[in-house]
DNA sequence: AGCCCATGTGAAGAGCTCTTACATCACTTC
DNA sequence: GAAGTGATGTAAGAGCTCTTCACATGGGCT
């Protein structure tokens, strides 16, 4: 696991000194990413990665089985930036609950926008999640952020309604929107306002059809 | 645009006696749309859709430019079923148009479940819209319906809330909910209710926070 | 009947995947 | 420190698929 460490004694930006790059695996990932970004998640093969990472054809078996598990790999390394993105936004909710519930959504279609690789990888790359259970437990991860927002709101809210329902009413609203309208910047459908307002006012009339007091 | 008869006389389920294949183009979206059920989107190519349907690996490229064109005829094919099928659902706000709007987003639900085929092709396949108008005024004859279903319930709730803006959030969680919950049939995640209903008490909880009477 | 062109075929070139044998380097052990 | 050892990358190649050419076929029009 502790893959963290760049193991020649760096000093500077030269990339390839040796006869071993290094730090392939991550340098792999990120040019997927590259690619990922350019032609989609279905637009790039695993001979191609390795030539934009300037190693053989052969290198990258060494650190991945198949292009499908480096994808996955992909994938699950956005859910945890993912997941440290929404925290940073929920923030302990502060300043309060509703505020804070409003800052993961913006967050959410920051993200969408600003990763859009990340984002294709892990929501639209087609990875079987029975194959991968630790892409599964990340994206779970990154979903208990959201429940345990919705699970502060619902505190305050009348009859308590149930949080699990809540989190996912947001989720696929915030989903929804982010994957229909905040995608790349040739965005794909003309609107009257921003994904980011469309968003709030969903999220702000929802609440108050739970009895939130606007 | 004549291409509907079958130009060879006989009778018989015999599908191919001569040199042409005679209806080669409705073949070719059948057997994607076959190859994408099975396989997903990105998981076909143009000589396998030849393949599947009993044609050389050349025959295709006399029909659609390359993959991707043929990728977004299944999409156009596959807005315009959608479109009447949501158009049915809505069945002009009978028997009333809160009822109707429910029906709206069963069949949202529905369509992406028993045809999750044309569903990736309209949504996941990652056709650039600038490159197929066709495309993009097939899915906005289709975003029409929910448009004008969220015209008729705007007329009865208090303030005339816009409902361009209603159109958008309703389509936005039935998107979200469809590509979360709904695809196929290893479902992505577990959930505490099935996708209907989460969707159905999303839309009424969105309502009453319009001011609708529940 | 005969021309014409839409439609389909077959062969060839390019690229991808994955394997096997070998080369080189980093880290350990004496 | 020097040799051993395992991890990492290279080179070469078999088998497959995709895509493009020139060519074959036959239905429809005059």
């Amino acid at each position: 696991m502790g893959w963290s460490g760049n193991k020649r004694g760096e000093g500077g930006g030269d990339s390839r000194r040796g006869y071993h790059h290094g730090n392939l695996r991550e340098a792999l990932i990120e040019a997927a990413l590259d690619l990922i970004k350019a032609k989609g998640p279905a637009g790039f093969t695993f001979a191609e990665t390795a030539r934009s990472a300037g190693v053989s054809p052969a290198a990258p078996y060494r650190h991945f089985r198949d292009r499908d598990a480096l994808m996955a790999d992909v994938a699950r390394q956005g859910f945890e930036r993912f997941e440290q993105f929404l925290s940073t936004a929920w923030n302990d909710a502060r300043p309060d609950a509703f505020t804070a519930l409003g800052n993961i959504g913006k967050a959410y279609l920051a993200f969408a926008r600003t990763e859009p690789a990340y984002y294709s990888a892990m929501f639209e790359a087609g990875i079987p999640l029975e194959d991968h259970p630790e892409l599964r437990q990340a994206g779970e991860r990154a979903f208990a952020i959201v429940r345990k927002a919705a699970e502060a709101l619902s505190a305050d809210l009348p009859g308590k309604p149930p949080a699990l329902m809540m989190a996912l009413h947001i989720w696929a609203l915030a989903h929804g929107i982010a994957s229909l309208f905040a995608r790349g910047d040739s965005g794909r459908r003309s609107l009257p306002m921003s994904p980011e307002d469309l968003l709030e006012a969903a999220v702000l009339i929802y609440l108050q059809g739970l009895g939130h007091k606007g």
